[in-house]
Formats: C-alpha cells, structure tokens, sequence
DNA sequence: GATTCGATCCTAGCACCGCTAGACAATCAA
DNA sequence: TTGATTGTCTAGCGGTGCTAGGATCGAATC
C-alpha cells in the first residue's frame, strides 16, 4: 500500500501548488491573468490536469480563499492577543484587517470579491472562513454594547472594514486618510 | 446643415441606446452575459458599431456607471428632501442607498465594483460621480461632529453603507438583519 | 441626372478564454 | 508477459474582446 500512498502525497503535493501559484499569479498580475493555460504552464502540467484536482477555475478561487480566511484569522489573533483592554484590541483588529486586505489583494478579492463557491454565513459553511468570523467575534463581541447581540455588531463592524478596504483598493477613496477613518470607525462604534 | 445635424441626433440616440441596453441586460442576466457579441444582437448593430461609440466594453460600463451615479443622488436627494431632523434624514439616506444597491444591482457594481475607467476624489472626477458624493455630504456632514472633518466622516459612513450592500449582496451577510445593521449604524455613527 | 467620393457599416478573423473528448503512455495485477 | 487501469497529453469546441479591410450607401459635385 505505500505506493499507492505515496502516490496520494504527491497528488495532494501537487493540489498545494496549483493552489499556490494561483494565488502567486493573482497577487503578481492579478485574477484576470489566472487563466488555466497560465497556470498549468506554470506549474509544468496540461490544463486538463487542473480538472482532474478542481471542477473549475471558481473551485481554484475557493481554495485560494479558505487559505487566505485562515492566515487572515491567524494575522488578526496574533495582533489582538498581544494588545491589552478591548479598545486597544479592536483598534489594532482593524488595523490588521486592513493590512492583511491591502498585503493580499488578490486573496482578500477571492474571499470576498470573487465567487469561489463557497457558502457563506450557513451551518455547511467550510471551518475556516467560520473561524475568520470567530476571530472578529471574538474581539469585537465585548465591545457590542448592551442591547446589541454581539454577531450583529461584528457584522457591522466587519462590513464597515470591509467597504474601506475595497473602496481604497478600488480608488474609490483617497488611501491617505485610512488612519484616522479607522479612528473614526473605533471611536464612534466602540462601547468601553 | 441640417443632414449632419439629423445624423448626429441619430448618433447620439444610439449611444444612448447602447448603454440603456447594456444596462437592461446586465440587471437582466449580470454583466457576465454583457458581451459585446450579445449587446450588438440586442440593438441589432453589428459588433463593430459598439466601438465608433465606445473604445471597448469597460467604457461601456463606465457610461452606466454614470448614469447610475446621476440616479442614486436624485433618489438621496428625494428622500432626504421629505425628512426632517439630522437624525431623521440620516436614516432615511442609509436606507435609500441600500435600496438602491438592491434595485439595481448592476449599476452599483458598475459604480462601485467594476473597472469603468473612470476617476474617483480626483479633480477630474466626472460630474455625476461628485454630484453624488455630494448628495451624501449634504445629509452627512451635520452629523459628523465636532472636529471630524465632514469630508472625513461621509467616507467612513459611505464605505459601511457599501460594506453592508456588497457583503450582503454577495451573501456574505444574512439579509434578514440589514435594518437592525442599519439602525446600529446610525445610532453610534451620528452624533445630533 | 450621372458620377465621384467619403462616411458608415459589416464580414471575417485574430489571439485568447474555460473546459473536455479521446488518444496515448506508463504502471500495476495476474 | 499480458491485460487492465490509471494518468496525462494533444487537439479541439464554442465562447470572449477587439480590429482590419472590403462593401455599400448617400451626399455633393459636375
């Protein structure tokens, strides 16, 4: 049996690249360049390889967006675990959610821009992007306010983060003033 | 003289017609299904037609998002006229802009989501788009309070009004809540 | 009224896209 | 060694945005 699991190593090796060199491509040149010819010469293979790993370029995309949901909730705990008191938390939640969306746009585009099929805000929705909510929840949920249900103020929260980070990634807003509409966005939502 | 002017009139009615059908069938089938091939059999022109008015299809799009643009600040505008008290109209303007975004889906991915072509907070913004930022400046900027800069604190408003629209859009966000998401917005954001 | 000539429009085609059928080669079991 | 199975490739389908070049038509001139 060790050939046959050998062969399943390599196989699963082989999905990890194709994964990763999309997202390579998309941050190099962005998801338009991703065509399937691009990326199986990239990685060496035929296209009709891809298929035989994904049903579609839109299953590529999802992939791509699970491993983004997962270093984003990873980034966010990281800098909200070192901060103390929960105004200093969520500020410096905010701050790295938009960092982690201006570092990666192509992968915060295939979470939350692009259709990678994925099901969002339901029971079958995958662990990790339950585990991106969580991570918000998490921090924000103690500083909803009484009367204010917690899943409902991170929601907001989180949609408010995520119309700065695309309309300044869109140039719909000048990237300047990012700092203090953050300031702003704290300062006025926040309970303490 | 008035052969020319015929012509151009007849010119300048099928540009119209060109973006009111690209309209048409965006919100119809989505702007995936606006290919030049499909938008040339609709206003029964051939292809090539599309590009003495257009310098290709992002134009197009940027032509909708004009008119989109145009639109959305007449209907801020008439709701906001018929309210009274900062607080009041606020609401009623946050309200108005997401129904906007859900009556027309297709026009607010052309304004917001798509690449028109077109210059956002620049000095050479096209018209209709300042117009528009204007309507929402208007209602907002006697809400920001003391020492936010109006400017400032419209941007921040406008981009959780477009984070709530396109999250929920894209079923990122359970539509049920919007109102509650809404309300809260309003509540902390806006100071009377 | 016939004829030129320029504007206007269409046919045909380019290089690319996502995706797949079917041929072929390599590997395994018997 | 043979036969079946698995894996991969070549080639091709119908689509995309966009354009070159020829046909056509109508206005202006003789």
């Amino acid at each position: 049996m060790s050939v046959r699991e050998r062969k399943e190593r390599e196989r699963a090796s082989r999905e990890r690249l194709i994964v990763a060199t999309a997202r390579e491509l998309a941050e190099q040149k962005g998801w338009d360049a991703v065509t399937t010819r691009q990326l199986a010469e990239r990685i060496e293979y035929s296209q009709p390889v891809l298929y035989s790993h994904f049903r579609g370029k839109r299953e590529i995309i999802g992939a791509v967006a699970l491993e983004g949901a997962a270093e984003m909730a990873a980034a966010l705990r990281a800098v909200t675990s070192a901060a103390d008191g929960p105004r200093v938390r969520v500020t410096a939640l905010a701050r790295a959610y938009l960092d982690f969306a201006e570092r990666n746009p192509a992968v915060y585009d295939a979470m939350f821009q692009l259709d990678g099929g994925l099901a969002f805000a339901r029971e079958d929705t995958p662990e990790p992007l339950k585990d991106a909510f969580a991570a918000l929840l998490e921090n924000l949920g103690e500083v909803a306010g009484d009367g204010v249900h917690p899943a409902l103020f991170t929601e907001t929260f989180w949609a408010a983060l995520h119309g700065l980070a695309t309309l300044t990634r869109a140039r719909r807003l000048p990237p300047e003033d990012t700092e203090r509409r953050v300031e702003l966005l704290v300062d006025r939502l926040v309970v303490v």
